[in-house]
DNA sequence: AACTCGGGGGA
DNA sequence: TCCCCAGAGTT
């Protein structure tokens, strides 16, 4: 391996070929962090929209700092992982009062920072800083298996360190920003999971895989194990013209995120037997229950499978982690993919009050 | 080291 | 279907 014309043959072919994305436009190492943080384990396309209004909402540290939880899950909602916006609120405030507003350029002082890992705290100093740090992520392990023919299985925790130690060694200290965004980008548009395009490389002639024709055979990944299955009930309660919308658990999926009243099933029902259960639960009666919906919700790990309702009910007292909205208010409530499912099924049906 | 945590796009 | 995505936190 030609160290050197490795970098210049991967870092020339980043400044000619790379796509032009919104927070490639910015220097500002906060806006870099917020699209750090927002890639992770989330493609470029879905992020780029994401992205433009969460830094036209909080362009700076300090507008961060002050927002409501609410307001920043609300921008967030349905990018998923939502602890991610929390932590980085977090990490934002802790910059804002321990280091001036200034996010800090040391691995040491920035990995402290909520939310902030390995991954996150080499793409900041290197992108943003030009501080020669290994960001290693997926792409960054393909690519660099391929390239160095390593057949460690890439799913075990420890083997990121494998690749760690070969990007400090490799990465140029001229332009460590080009070096790791085109191990990046190399891998999101040419050394793709399946079918690489080798004859499109700008690294081919170091590429040990593709010298043995083994670049189809690299990463080496041992499978994830499959998810579980829940069955749940969410049930549309009005009452007049409000909703009752329930929040969720400050822990755990999908937290602080609002639903529909929901109910784990642990045997099918019959609508009828909905109203009782929910009556139960809420200490007040439903009527007119009515089956509007069903449908399925995967996650990465848990499947929900949902029967979704319509109710009446006289206005009650909720329990404390419930609240009757408008349908304007809800508007302002952050919901997830599931609920919003529900909703669009509630309003495609045209029962949008009463 | 294993598990949790979202959602969607592409093969 | 299954994979995988600019991963991090918790246990």
């Amino acid at each position: 391996m030609d160290k050197q014309q490795f970098q210049q043959d991967l870092i020339g072919w980043f400044q000619k070929e790379q796509r032009d994305l919104p927070w490639r436009r910015t220097a500002d190492p906060y806006q870099i962090w917020i699209s750090e943080v927002m890639l992770q384990q989330t493609r470029v396309d879905t992020v780029i929209p994401y992205y433009k209004r969460f830094v036209e909402k909080f362009p700076t540290v300090e507008s961060l700092a002050q927002a409501e939880e609410e307001s920043l899950l609300k921008l967030w909602e349905g990018l998923g992982y939502y602890s991610r916006a929390r932590n980085l609120q977090a990490g934002v405030r802790e910059v804002a009062e321990q280091y001036g507003g200034i996010v800090p350029s040391t691995r040491k002082e920035i990995s402290s920072l909520k939310g902030v890992g390995p991954y996150t705290a080499g793409a900041v100093l290197s992108i943003a800083y030009g501080v020669p740090e290994h960001a290693v992520d997926g792409n960054v392990m393909r690519v660099l298996s391929r390239i160095l023919l390593i057949e460690e299985d890439i799913a075990k925790p420890k083997t990121r360190k494998v690749f760690e130690q070969a990007v400090t060694e490799l990465i140029s200290h001229e332009d460590p920003s080009s070096f790791n965004q085109g191990l990046m980008e190399l891998g999101a548009l040419i050394c793709t999971p399946t079918s690489p395009k080798c004859l499109l490389c700008p690294v081919r002639d170091h590429c040990e895989a593709f010298h043995a024709g083994k670049e189809t055979e690299l990463p080496v990944k041992t499978k994830a194990k499959k998810n579980r299955n829940a069955d749940f009930a969410m049930v549309a309660i009005w009452s007049g013209n409000k909703l009752l919308m329930e929040q969720r658990p400050g822990k755990g999926l999908l937290a602080g995120m609002w639903q529909y009243p929901m109910l784990e099933l642990t045997a099918p029902l019959e609508a009828d037997e909905i109203g009782e259960l929910y009556a139960e639960a809420l200490n007040g009666s439903l009527s007119d229950v009515e089956k509007i919906t069903a449908f399925k919700h995967v996650f990465s790990h848990l499947t929900w499978n949902v029967d979704g309702y319509l109710a009446k009910a006289e206005e009650f007292t909720p329990p404390e982690n419930m609240k009757w909205v408008t349908p304007e208010q809800l508007e302002n409530l952050p919901i997830a993919a599931p609920v919003q499912k529900m909703k669009t099924a509630l309003e495609q049906r045209g029962d949008v009050a009463k």
